[in-house]
DNA sequence: CTTAAATACTTTAAATCTAAAATGTTGGAC
DNA sequence: GTCCAACATTTTAGATTTAAAGTATTTAAG
């Protein structure tokens, strides 16, 4: 074996190889980094807030969105199943954070919106779920959040424009 | 009001909030991306090899480590709670796919390994998952590979050295 | 009009996951 | 040696999750 041409000049195939698993590197990566910041926001969210992440996220959608959502709006935009929608839907609207209204000339559709006890107890969260991310992220300067943004743009259109 | 002022010259606290909600929309655009990836990657195992992700996930630390991984080890690097570890640990025996065999010089600590068929079995999943991420992450550029690589690694450096 | 496919949502069953309590083991303080 | 805290793991209870089946409604084809 001559070390030179195996460590220098690789061949398509060891080149490739390489970049393979660069690719299962960068992912698995990705896969951490999402769950250390996951983990400390789950973590947080019960010990200050006696919440969880997704009911969180729920009605972080409904915030974002002031007509409200339809469930299947909510089930797209916090990519998880219908059948889960619906369980923390029910939980919502026990504790009236939530109201679920049918829709005129759709019978099959609810529309889920915040109530103003939701919205201001949303509030509360948002602000410290911000200071919580931007304690994680705040290492990073303007210019790498764009630069990470921009990539991860790129990926995401990729991964979305894969078939099936 | 003046457009100029308020479009140009940001005061502090404008900026802040800005770069805040710039924090929170690169969070929300990991999370995407990860979990875009996550649900392919999920579906494709179920479609192709009737198993789970956590059960891969599992299957390859061990791969990973050849040596054998304690069930604490495995709880730590799959970032999953010790008991979630003790079910998987307990369906893979059961198949016949791992070994766990105690330790000599501690009684407490399980030392668990893939067994010969584990191994074959993992190398199957492992091949196809590789072309999963690739084709999801081959978009990307060597160069575009390095360096959010590198943000990465700042990032998980920056929230891995919080407190608590 | 009738019927079949598509749509929106809920329910169900099984797996996963967490946090916390329980069990057994180790190591050091005294 | 004894005891107590720390450790490694399992068990438990309960919540979340998914995929798939079920229900009700809408749409559109014939």
């Amino acid at each position: 074996m001559n070390d030179k041409a195996t460590g220098l000049e690789l061949n398509h195939e060891s080149r490739l190889q390489i970049e393979d698993h660069q690719s299962i590197r960068l992912w698995l990566r990705l896969l951490t980094c999402t769950n250390m910041i996951e983990q400390r926001l789950r973590g947080r969210l019960r010990e200050e807030f006696a919440t969880t992440l997704p009911r969180f996220d729920f009605m972080a959608q409904l915030d974002r969105a002031p007509d409200g959502l339809t469930m299947g709006e909510l089930s797209q935009r916090m990519m998880v199943s219908g059948g889960n929608v619906s369980g923390i839907a029910n939980q919502l609207a026990g504790e009236g954070l939530i109201d679920r209204s049918p829709v005129p000339d759709n019978r099959r559709t609810l529309c889920v919106t915040l109530t103003d006890k939701g919205r201001s107890r949303f509030a509360d969260m948002a602000a410290a779920h911000e200071r919580w991310v931007v304690e994680m992220l705040g290492d990073l300067s303007h210019a790498e959040h764009q630069q990470i943004m921009m990539h991860l743009t790129k990926l995401k259109r990729g991964v979305a424009a894969l078939e099936s």
